[in-house]
DNA sequence: GTAGGGTGCG
DNA sequence: CGCACCCTAC
């Protein structure tokens, strides 16, 4: 069982590699954030044609959007709205095994790290908080991913010293980050396959157009496990080479595939 | 000798086609409307590569724009805006052997056919009486050229009843473009090689996406020569097909060959 | 339908 | 940088 998570940054715009990327790896699940599409016109078809015939939107106009995609039923979905703003961005499902995938993604957090100063950076950090509620409060065996656009570690980000006060990987946020960690038995699968201080990064900026040069990535995107969940994983993928497709995603797909 | 105009409608999106039919057709001189972009961004290394080394331009940011690329010299180039509005809606430069050409983009008018109401419709036909004015004036052998935004002829149109009140072939619009024709020796090479009633266009609009189809198009460009230029045409083409390439211009290429 | 450009957002 | 939307113009 292959589990992806992908922020597309538009899933209209970039179906193509989509499509590409599910004919070459062939995940069973597919949860996608950013799909910045209602879900009336979410891109099923291209999907179903792929053998992706159970789909789970949440999406909503512009902004945001998560979905889940899978060639295995998925039942009981839900969509949470933990700040009540209207923002799709939580998506969860049940598998028949039981196994739930809660797909996220959490707010960027604006450019100052300041919450006076700054109301998008204090939305970030209460988002992650009330996760942290909902997440001591789960008791099935999960799995949650998504674009939590927190890099943890040192080695999580190209320089940690440099960006030591650049949102995503300020110590406030990444103390918030740890409490959601420490509120259930999250695995960190990322480093769980590949332990620090390796490089591991999943996001690179538009904004340098020769990011392969100073390669200044961070990893936003993540894989949690409740233990019983995790000890069935069998390996973590990061596709840095998706970075490099024509019209790419600023993140790359990551995957955990799990023993049967 | 071959001249060639064409509105192309932004010549930096459309510049893969340009250069497909400069490498086609291979014409001497080509008079371009619409360019849609400064003279600073105006993508001259692309025509330079192909032989075109004399480039006079007049354009504007985001509308109108006019140039002519040429493979032979090009002298006394000027830039007329006879509405005092800024507007880059001409150029006209003169050859070495003395022929002016002078080529030229006709406001297109709006949709209502009525000054009073729509102040568009006012300022095409304003603009054709002072160019019918300048034309009164002029003395050299001289070549116009250009989108005139009119289609004077019943069968310069799909249907001249239909079209009697649409903007660009009322009767107001061909009054006026008749008084600018009889204000010169003018002679309209399009119908002279393919006289009326002859079905002759140059344009299909983008609405109508089987333009195929319905065949829905209108005679808007044209080249209009004083007696002593059109003496010397020997043909003139319309480039159809051109509508029917990628990303096309909703305009096609008209051309004259002149004996040497 | 199909451009350019501005804005908001990341 | 680069996407979605709005606006304008043709």
């Amino acid at each position: 069982m292959k589990i992806v998570s992908w922020n597309i940054n538009s899933v209209r715009f970039r179906i193509e590699i989509v499509e590409q990327f599910l004919r070459e790896v062939s995940p069973d699940i597919l949860c996608l954030q950013e799909t910045k599409v209602i879900d009336g016109d979410f891109p099923a078809a291209a999907f179903k044609a792929l053998g992706y015939k159970h789909i789970m939107l949440h999406g909503q106009r512009m902004h945001h959007g998560v979905a889940i995609l899978s060639r295995v039923p998925l039942v009981e979905d839900d969509r949470l709205d933990w700040q009540a703003n209207r923002e799709a961005r939580h998506i969860g499902v049940r598998l028949a095994n039981g196994m739930r995938i809660e797909n996220v993604y959490v707010p960027a957090g604006g450019d100052v790290p300041d919450r006076d100063v700054n109301p998008k950076f204090g939305q970030k950090l209460d988002f992650v908080e009330r996760m942290t509620a909902w997440s001591k409060s789960l008791t099935a065996p999960t799995l949650l991913v998504g674009d939590f656009n927190i890099a943890p570690l040192p080695s999580d980000v190209w320089g940690h010293k440099q960006l030591l006060n650049v949102v995503s990987h300020t110590p406030i946020e990444v103390d918030a980050l740890d409490r959601l960690k420490a509120s259930n038995t999250w695995v960190d699968l990322g480093r769980h396959f590949h332990p620090a201080p390796a490089r591991l990064h999943t996001w690179w900026s538009y904004r340098s157009p020769d990011f392969t040069v100073n390669d200044r990535g961070r990893r936003l995107d993540h894989m949690w496990a409740t233990a019983e969940v995790a000890a069935k994983a069998v390996s973590h993928t990061v596709f840095e080479g998706c970075r490099s497709w024509l019209k790419p995603s600023d993140h790359v797909p990551i995957m955990t595939e799990f023993a049967a």
